[in-house]
DNA sequence: TTGTAGGCGTTATCAG
DNA sequence: CTGATAACGCCTACAA
C-alpha cells in the first residue's frame, strides 16, 4: 500500500507540476487553483505522499508540538493526580491540533541536560511544567529565557512566568478551620512531596492552640505510604482524632489502615484529603477533600498556553483556580 | 543567558573549527580528539549552542520519539486503566532515552487523517497502539505497512503485527467459574466498551445453567456509569446476587450504589471487577478483580518495541500476559 | 496561477 | 584527526 516513502521532488515530477505547487496544495498558503489543489491531494492520497515533518519544521520553524514535564516519583504506583492532569492536557492539546510530548521527571542526574536539549533545540512550540520536582524550576526558566511560551501548573517558588495555580494553602486552611470548628482536639498532618505550603495553611486554619498539638507524619505519595502513615501516627500519637492528608491517595491508604484496625471514620478519626481525584466520591466512606479541579487546570493551562503561542499578548500572569472544601463522609 | 539561538555555522566559525568537527563533538560518531571535543563542548555550554533537532532528524532520519495512540472515551472522567498504561509507557520510554508523544483517540472524523499524517510523515521511530477504538486498527495497519516498528496493547480483531495482550477472556472465565463454584444463582454482567470477548469468557465460566439466567447491563466506562448500572440492574432483575463488571471503575461505582441501597457486599451481591487498578486494593470492601498488570504490560510493550526499533529480528509475535483472579472482600 | 532557485541547520562523504 | 561540500526534503520569495 504505502510501499516506499516518496518525497516532494519525485512526487511533483510524477504529477508534472513543480514542487512549489505541491507545497501550496497542502500548506494553505499562497495562491493555487482549486482544481490543481484537489488533483494534487487526490494523487497524494493515492501515491501515499506526505510532507516530511522534519524538513517542514526545519524551514517553517513550527512543530505543532507541546512538551509537558511532570514529576514521576513513585515507581510502583501511578500518581492519579498527575494522571488526571496528563490526560486532560493531552486531550486539550489534541483538540487544538497540537501533539503532546511527555517527559516524566525522575530526578536522575542526566535528566536536566536532556531536558535542556529538547527545549533549546526547538522541539516545542510551547511547554507545560507541572511543579513538584527540583528540575521544574530549571525547565520553566530555560523556556522563559529562550522565549518559548510556557506555563507552570502549580506553585513554584520565585517563578516569574505564567502559571495556573491551585490555592492549596487556602484549601489546607479550610481543612484546619473545619477541624477546629467541629471541636477536634488532636490534629495530625500527613505530608506529601514538597508540600510546605499546605502544611502552613493547615496550621493557620487550626489556630494556635490546636496547632501546638499538631503531629506531623512524613507521609509520601502512594496508597501504601498512606497505609503505613496510619501506623506511624498511632505510634507517635494514639490520641489523634483528625488528620489532613496532603493528597487523596494518601488519605485512602490511611483510611484503609484505620478501618483494618477497627477505627471508625469519622467518629474516631476524621480524615480530609486533597485533590478530589475522581475515585474520592466513590470511596467508602466517601472522602472529604479539598477539590483542586485537575481537569479544569489542565484545560486552562493549555488554553493559556495556546494564547501565548498565538502571540496574543496577555500579561504572563498567574491564573488562580480556587479550591473548595468538599465535605463527604470521612470528616 | 540564552540570548539568541546560534547555529552550527556561526558557532564553528567562532571557535575556528569546521562544522563537521562540531558535529563530531556531539554525535559520538567519527574520529575526534578528546581535547577538541572537550573544548567544543565547553564552549557550547558557554555560548548556548545546541544542535537543531529538526535539521538533525532530517539528515539522520532518526527522531528518538515514540508515538502512543490510546482511546479517550469519557470526557468527564479519566480512565484509570489507560492512565496507568500511559504513565508506565512514558516512563519506560524515557528510561530508554526516547520521548513519548501522546495521541488520544476521540473518534472524531478528522482524526484518522491526522493520525496518518503523523505516522507517515516520519514523526515516530516506533508506535504503541492501545486497542479499544475504531481507529486502532487503521493506525496499526498503517504503521505496519509503512515499515514502522509498532506494537499493539490489547487484542485487536484480525491484527497481524506484534502485540501484548492480556487474557481478558480467560480472566472473565475465572470470574464466572468462581461464582458458579460458590453457588451464586443469578449472575449479571456489566459491560464496558468493546468487551464482547470478556462477556463470552464470563459465560463460559458460568456454565450453561447459570449462563441461561444471565442479565447483561450496558454499563459504560465511568464511575457514574457503574453507579447507574446498579439501579438498572436491580430494575431488570432484583434477584441478581453476583455481578462481573468489565472494569474496576464500573465495579467501584456499582458497589457504591449498592451500599447506598444498604445491600451488603458480598453477602447480598458479590462483585468482581477487572483491571486491578491500584485503588482496588484500598477500596472498601476491597475489590475482588481480575489483575491485568497494566504497568507490566506498558513496560513489556516498550521493551518489545525497542527491540524492533533496534532491528533485532524477533518474530512479531503476541506476548500474552496472563491474568489472575484476585479475591479480596467484594466476592 | 505556476515555476525556479536559494536557504533552513545538520550529518555524512571524501579529501587532505 | 580535521576541513570542505554535497545531500536531507521542504518552503517561499521572486520571476514568469
Amino acid at each position: 500500500m504505502v510501499g516506499k516513502i516518496i518525497n516532494i521532488k519525485e512526487f511533483s515530477k510524477l504529477l508534472g507540476v513543480s514542487t512549489a505547487t505541491v507545497s501550496r496544495a497542502f500548506s494553505g498558503r499562497g495562491r493555487i487553483s482549486g482544481k490543481t489543489r484537489d488533483m494534487i491531494r487526490a494523487r497524494a492520497a493515492e501515491l501515499g505522499y506526505r510532507a516530511n515533518i522534519h524538513a517542514r519544521s526545519l524551514t517553517t520553524r513550527r512543530t505543532d508540538r507541546i512538551g509537558i514535564f511532570y514529576p514521576s516519583i513513585s515507581m510502583d504506583e501511578p500518581d492519579y493526580f498527575i494522571a488526571e492532569i496528563l490526560l486532560s492536557v493531552s486531550r486539550a492539546a489534541a483538540e487544538a491540533g497540537k501533539a503532546l510530548q511527555t517527559h516524566p521527571i525522575t530526578e536522575n542526574d542526566k535528566e536536566p541536560e536532556m531536558f535542556l536539549d529538547y527545549i533549546l533545540s526547538g522541539s516545542f512550540e510551547g511547554i507545560v511544567t507541572v511543579a513538584g520536582s527540583k528540575a521544574s524550576n530549571l525547565i520553566a526558566e530555560t523556556a522563559g529565557s529562550a522565549g518559548i511560551p510556557n506555563i507552570v501548573i502549580g506553585r513554584m517558588p520565585g517563578a516569574g512566568g505564567a502559571s495556573v495555580v491551585f490555592q492549596t494553602e487556602e484549601g489546607a486552611r479550610l481543612a484546619g478551620a473545619y477541624f477546629k470548628r467541629v471541636g477536634r482536639k488532636n490534629p495530625a498532618y500527613v505530608r506529601g512531596v514538597l508540600d510546605r505550603r499546605k502544611q502552613q495553611g493547615f496550621i493557620d486554619g487550626l489556630g494556635p492552640e490546636l496547632a501546638a498539638r499538631l503531629t506531623v507524619d512524613a507521609g509520601g505519595s502512594s496508597f501504601a505510604d498512606g497505609h503505613t502513615a496510619y501506623r506511624r501516627l498511632m505510634a507517635a500519637n494514639p490520641a489523634s482524632d483528625c488528620v489532613f492528608c496532603a493528597n487523596d491517595v494518601l488519605a485512602i491508604g490511611f483510611i484503609k489502615a484505620a478501618m483494618e484496625s477497627s477505627r471508625r471514620i469519622p467518629e474516631d478519626i476524621a480524615v480530609i484529603g486533597c485533590d478530589d481525584i475522581k475515585v474520592a466520591r466513590y470511596f467508602t466512606p466517601s472522602l472529604s477533600t479539598i477539590a483542586l479541579h485537575e481537569r479544569e487546570i489542565g484545560e486552562r493551562a493549555v488554553s493559556a498556553l495556546l494564547k501565548m503561542m498565538r502571540g496574543e499578548t496577555s500579561p504572563p500572569g498567574c491564573d488562580i483556580v480556587s479550591c473548595d472544601l468538599v465535605l463527604r463522609a470521612s470528616a
